[in-house]
DNA sequence: AAAAGATCAGACAAACTTGTCTGACTATTT
DNA sequence: AAATAGTCAGACAAGTTTGTCTGATCTTTT
């Protein structure tokens, strides 16, 4: 049995993660929020403080979604060169099926600048979890290109954001593509 | 002499430049911007239509801004593999003199899911300015690492928007640095 | 049955948004 | 001298924003 909480509190967030994600923070109100999710706003406000907190669990659902795509994607692959590359495939997917819109914690730190501390808190704890994945993934490989294990982890890393950015900023997958490309060789 | 006309919009420009890209657009009101800048509000619609308008005023400013300060950084500079070098020495002091806002096209397209046609295009040929950049430099390099001349300007291209949101993420200068360990690896 | 928790619809406050308009004034050009 | 272009301060319109509050209703727990 489902309790009443629950499914409120679910309903408000599945939609501020749709809204956020496509429309932008700034660009969606609590007013549109609660019309679509159709809860009350006194509801919304008794679950969340503000819209702040409300954007925290955004990035949560985010980091989430993002990271069970990719668990799944990955479910039986042993070998981390094959793990990295199907990460940028999965990316591939999760950008397409998003309608490009890019990275929720880069956005939302673009959209904010004068970063709360919740937000940048959430945001960056995301971001380092997709570091982690890739110097996991590194310090698994028989051979590592370059000197160090960080090192290569880190410029995975720089692939993969640059890839994501510039995916948003064309709508199209061809940056995945080339990213893709530089793995290939350097692998 | 100074004509009245530039000087008004040029302090317009400057003043929505430097609040657009410390504050966010959204978060910017015209109201602020002709506070600070110091003119009336008829002037403002007078000089541009609408704040998309001025918007576009703003990336290409920040476009100017850029090309001129990368220009002057390796200036003299022959050799092509130390040109890529600086260009991102180049974006490391432009970040720190910045306040890490990172790159004005890519947050503009980031605040802006329903871009408009006209900031599109504008945020869109500012940054194929830069992807020309690589290519020219690349292409002068006697011996090109991996398949072709445009993939490898194309890696470098996304070590570049890469290491520039994740300096604005993490408001550090590292993810220069691993980029440019990266490059030395490559080059 | 009573108390506590959760939800509802919607009014309301106070502030902010972009853009228009008025009417006056100044500077430049013809 | 007259016409044109540019600038001014500020009121105004019509809409939005987040968040609070009311008061009723329903559900769950004690």
């Amino acid at each position: 049995m489902i309790t009443t909480d629950t499914s409120v509190r679910e309903q408000i967030v599945s939609t501020a993660d749709r809204l956020f994600y496509k429309q932008g923070y700034n660009l969606t109100g609590i007013n549109q929020i609660i019309e679509e999710a159709g809860v009350a706003k006194a509801s919304l406000y008794y679950h969340f403080h503000s819209k702040e907190d409300l954007c925290v669990a955004y990035l949560k659902r985010r980091g989430e979604k993002w990271s069970a795509m990719l668990a799944k994607y990955i479910e039986g692959v042993s070998d981390p060169k094959e793990a990295i590359i199907k990460c940028f495939e999965c990316r591939s997917k999760y950008l397409q099926q998003n309608g490009f819109s890019g990275c929720s914690y880069i956005r939302i730190i673009a959209e904010m600048p004068q970063r709360s501390a919740k937000i940048n808190k959430q945001a960056v704890l995301n971001k380092e979890k997709q570091r982690e994945f890739f110097a996991e993934q590194v310090s698994k490989l028989k051979k590592v290109p370059g000197n160090s294990v960080k090192d290569f982890a880190n410029t995975i890393f720089l692939l993969f954001d640059g890839a994501t950015v510039q995916c948003q900023v064309y709508r199209e997958l061809s940056p995945i593509e080339n990213a893709l490309k530089a793995l290939k060789i350097l692998l």
